[in-house]
DNA sequence: ACCTGAACACCGTTCAAGT
DNA sequence: ACCTGAACACCGTTCAAGT
């Protein structure tokens, strides 16, 4: 119970994300109830909403280390691998993600199924970009690809139950991958 | 007002069917209230619940027509075409009914993320079993595939927004179909 | 047997009142 | 400035009472 205002929002904040990442740890993004995660974090649901105004810009915070990850990932797996190596090591890499923190990917389709003017895919497109660009330019892949494309094709990973993970995962990534080479 | 029990009932069903469809064409299946529909079938929301205990079994019922169409086509695709032709050309009539019946896919999904033991994938399942088949006989489809597989990466196609269709909805398919090819 | 619709449960979202 | 939490809206689901 700080006095000092900007603090204490700050705090909230902070304490809002942590209560909401363990629920969906816990339970799954689709359980995530917003009022819940207000009284768990002890605020009022307005102040969750005040700092939150829509459930997906909670999990954008949610999901921030992991998706950071993630992009950090492409570049560096391009300099030790083929790109078409490099993309097959970074869906992996996305697969694990997936399967821990179920959702990761949700909040990336988002951004794709909305709106005609989506100048930019966010973080996860720029780094699907850079790999397909080094395919490209390798010569390994085709060039009629975006990374639109590829999220969408992707997104599958986000509604796998955990039973089906080890069934489901990994073989559809594969399809996509060679979907992707040059013939 | 029929007095016939058996008659009423069935004429109930009927109606729930037909306006259900008639709003899930207007709005989509996510806006699709259960209760509206009761009421604008003018029946008691407990009917619809006796008839369709789960949003899902009505949903399978209001895309049956398409279902049925789709599962068809399928052999019939191969008695003219080269199994991959025949593939590619199922894929573009899912597309086709996938962007005016936004959610023929939905209900099929539904079968394939949930449950361990799901024996069948369903009608749909059937028929992109029976394309993939004839595609392996002819050496033209790899052999670690199944249905499963190709569901769940097609399943993107109810989730395109109207907007997002014409940029979105063909080019992966494209990607899936040659990642299904022999190498 | 089948149907009705009030009532309950649940969750997101707002906003008047507090500090 | 920021927060609280009662209150509202909305929808799915149940069930006692009707026919």
């Amino acid at each position: 119970m700080v006095k000092a205002a900007r603090k204490d929002a700050l705090e909230n904040r902070a304490r809002i994300i942590e209560v909401a990442r363990r629920e969906v740890a816990a339970s799954g993004v689709a359980e995530l109830r917003l009022n819940a995660i207000a009284k768990e974090a002890g605020v009022g649901q307005g102040t969750l909403y005040r700092h939150f105004p829509t459930r997906e810009t909670l999990l954008v915070e949610v999901y921030r280390q992991e998706v950071d990850d993630l992009v950090g990932l492409a570049p560096r797996l391009l300099e030790t691998a083929e790109p078409v190596d490099a993309l097959a090591q970074w869906f992996d890499q996305v697969a694990e993600y997936a399967r821990v923190k179920r959702g990761v990917l949700a909040a990336v389709e988002a951004s794709v199924w909305r709106g005609i003017t989506n100048r930019s895919l966010g973080p996860i497109g720029d780094a699907i970009t850079l790999l397909l660009d080094a395919g490209r330019a390798a010569g390994q892949i085709r060039e009629d690809v975006d990374a639109g494309d590829v999220i969408v094709l992707i997104g599958y990973l986000s509604r796998l139950d955990e039973d089906e993970w080890s069934r489901r995962a990994h073989r559809p990534l594969r399809i996509v991958l060679d979907g992707l080479r040059r013939r």
